[in-house]
DNA sequence: AGCAGGTGTGACAACGTTGTCAACCCTCAG
DNA sequence: CTGAGGGTTGACAACGTTGTCACACCTGCT
């Protein structure tokens, strides 16, 4: 700017004017100073500015994972509102590590960013409240955190998504229904598993913790979690699964446990009167490869298969039939949920729209909003598509 | 800072030093700044520390939309590279527009970030040149810019790719192959549409016009391209799609084809031998929200299938059965492409290894390393799934 | 002529850091 | 006792902006 103000022959305030639109310049002056600038190639450095002006016109979007189609819609939509009220966005993915959610939060901080959007990984924000005390404003999104911050917060409807989800279920007849959700410490986990206990109260059935399997969604243990139980002495005729990568990973499970001795009509597993072979997949490339560094292909075919094979294939109820015939709703609606036989029925959140409110109402409290802590519910969705509307199998 | 040195007696340079751990500091000394700082909840303002290093310590991440599930494995590559080099990422979704590509850039550049990696939109990158000589990185990655620019880039190789898949349709007897691509001003489009015509060419095929169909992957769109394929003299026995989108798009399609007057041994579209009921799923729900802002969903059931049904419906093949046993290469792997049936078959790409190169060779640059413009082609992998391998309808 | 009020311009400090350099205190060898 | 040298500390300028204030000039009025 220095540079620019001697080419042009003018002060540097002279610049700075130009630069920013300010009135009172004369037009003449003002042109001379657009012309050096052109000539230098001038950028303003909007470090400097933000420095001196206080707003970094920039905000800290803090997700588990942008690679998980959930968070990447929620993104978009922070993105898209912050856009719209002139502002960058960071954007950091704390793959459900506390640690590394803290070490982002604390960068974004230092950078002086207007406010965050956290999907907290952790529950214990301490760390953020002189943050919150030196002004930057924060919302939570998706999941809470505890009750020592009071701050605003965006969640979706959990436990009465997955109550009505489970409720669907018991409205067509099941009697015996499976939950198989995301670790047990998180938080919409926890909250989609007590919207399953509701459901099950309100209908007078019992809860059997032998039906309830809480882990990360990875392909072995699923798997082995439904082997288990289609084992049971009275296997569950339904499956309400309790986030999107536990249905598709449920739905490979059952893929699998079904192939292992298909039956000739089967509507899964491939065994339908069409002519379509089974192409010669190998089993290392049977999905897109997944977000994280690995480690989750490696382990489908031999970690469970190997162990409990023995102990599945002499059930007393032929798992297959079983797991042909399940009945399932998930949590979460997912890319081609509606092009598989049969489609699979969710209980659908918007990631978008739970993007948009978060970041609309960090907006609203940067524009000065000084209301009391809001607690937004957003509602849930089902969508019925015929996976979970199967009637109970008996055999 | 100012307000610590005082509380802690001691000057300004000693705190400064305290924080960024430098040496030749006495250990009670920097205990007592310790102290301080935990007492006011100073946290160091790193815009001001950028201003006066010259280094900001972040990049920028222009790509086409974060909920692209190609992309957002992209970021999270680009991100994790970005952490692991201490830098932070500002992301902005372009939306396949080159002038908010190049708002988001200048924005970025005007924040000094150190470098870019960019997903291109457009072709024109002239306003990049004077922030390239100010010293800016770039890394192009997915698309390359016009020629007048030189600068680093990461493909993959899309005319391979296609070639490959369709080649894999001819070796499987296939004559009369379809391409479906995305909108022909799009790099990789059109690089994968002259991977269709080179196979076509190695195998002595004619390149046949009425069988190539390029523009956006809007479900109204492709159904009445595929109608209008179907509806031939003579139609495809295969299909080749674009990208991602264009694959799921032409699956929807077939399956709206094909559950106009569906066969009972289809294999596509529901009408298997099992007992599962076609959920009474309404139309607006069948997938889950696409990202941008719909216009989509509602297009997918009016818009086509009003206007052109006579005429499909009175072709003389049966577009059902060709619809039904049509035979496909998709270009992009998606998730779920291995529980459909027939599981699609996919010339995928790596994104994560994509971004993961692009951002690699970002920092190298950062890190001084000066060599000549690269230009790397990373490979693509046929996964034969079942899809790809169906032989050619004959009627 | 003198003065109010407006227009255009510039000098200067400040934002919160860090690099440079100098000063201070101590210890130890000469 | 003197001086060299290391360890520790601080004063100051600079990074590139913008806010504040003041100045110079012009116009139109009394």
């Amino acid at each position: 700017m220095n540079d620019v103000a001697a080419t042009a022959g003018v002060a540097l305030k002279t610049v700075s004017r130009v630069v920013n639109d300010e009135p009172g310049v004369n037009a003449a002056t003002a042109e001379r100073v657009r012309q050096a600038i052109e000539l230098l190639g001038y950028r303003r450095n909007d470090g400097a500015r933000v420095l001196r002006r206080g707003r970094t016109a920039s905000i800290g979007l803090v997700i588990e994972d942008v690679a998980d189609p959930f968070y990447s819609g929620l993104s978009r939509a922070v993105e898209d509102v912050a856009l719209r009220n002139g502002s960058l966005v960071f954007t950091g993915s704390s793959g459900e590590d506390p640690q590394r959610e803290r070490e982002l939060v604390l960068a974004f901080c230092a950078r002086r960013v207007d406010g965050l959007v956290i999907v907290p990984a952790g529950y214990d924000h301490g760390y953020l409240a002189p943050e919150l005390h030196a002004g930057i404003r924060a919302v939570f999104a998706d999941r809470p955190t505890g009750p020592a911050l009071d701050v605003d917060t965006v969640l979706c409807d959990n436990a009465g998504g997955a109550r009505t989800g489970v409720a669907h279920l018991i409205a067509h007849g099941h009697r015996r229904i499976a939950f198989l959700g995301d670790n047990a410490v998180i938080f919409t986990a926890k909250e989609r598993l007590s919207g399953y206990r509701e459901a099950l109260d309100a209908a007078g059935l019992p809860y059997d913790p032998s039906l309830v399997s809480m882990g990360p969604p990875e392909q072995a243990r699923v798997t082995a979690a439904m082997a288990g139980m289609l084992a049971l002495d009275h296997p569950p005729t339904a499956l309400f699964t309790g986030n999107g990568q536990t249905t598709v990973a449920a739905l490979r499970a059952l893929e699998i446990l079904s192939a292992r001795d298909p039956e000739p009509n089967s509507s899964r597993g491939g065994g339908s009167a069409s002519a379509s072979p089974r192409g010669p997949a190998s089993p290392r490339h049977s999905g897109p490869a997944s977000s994280g560094p690995g480690g989750q292909e490696s382990s489908r075919e031999g970690g469970w298969a190997s162990s409990r094979e023995g102990g599945w294939a002499s059930s007393r109820h032929g798992g297959q039939r079983l797991a042909a015939s399940l009945a399932i709703v998930g949590f979460d609606d997912f890319q081609l949920a509606d092009l598989l036989s049969p489609s699979i029925t969710v209980v659908a959140q918007d990631p978008i729209r739970l993007g948009r409110t978060a970041a609309e109402l960090l907006f609203r409290r940067l524009a000065g909003e000084n209301g009391p802590v809001e607690r937004i519910q957003l509602p849930t969705h089902l969508i019925p598509r015929g996976s979970g509307e199967l009637p109970p199998a008996t055999f």
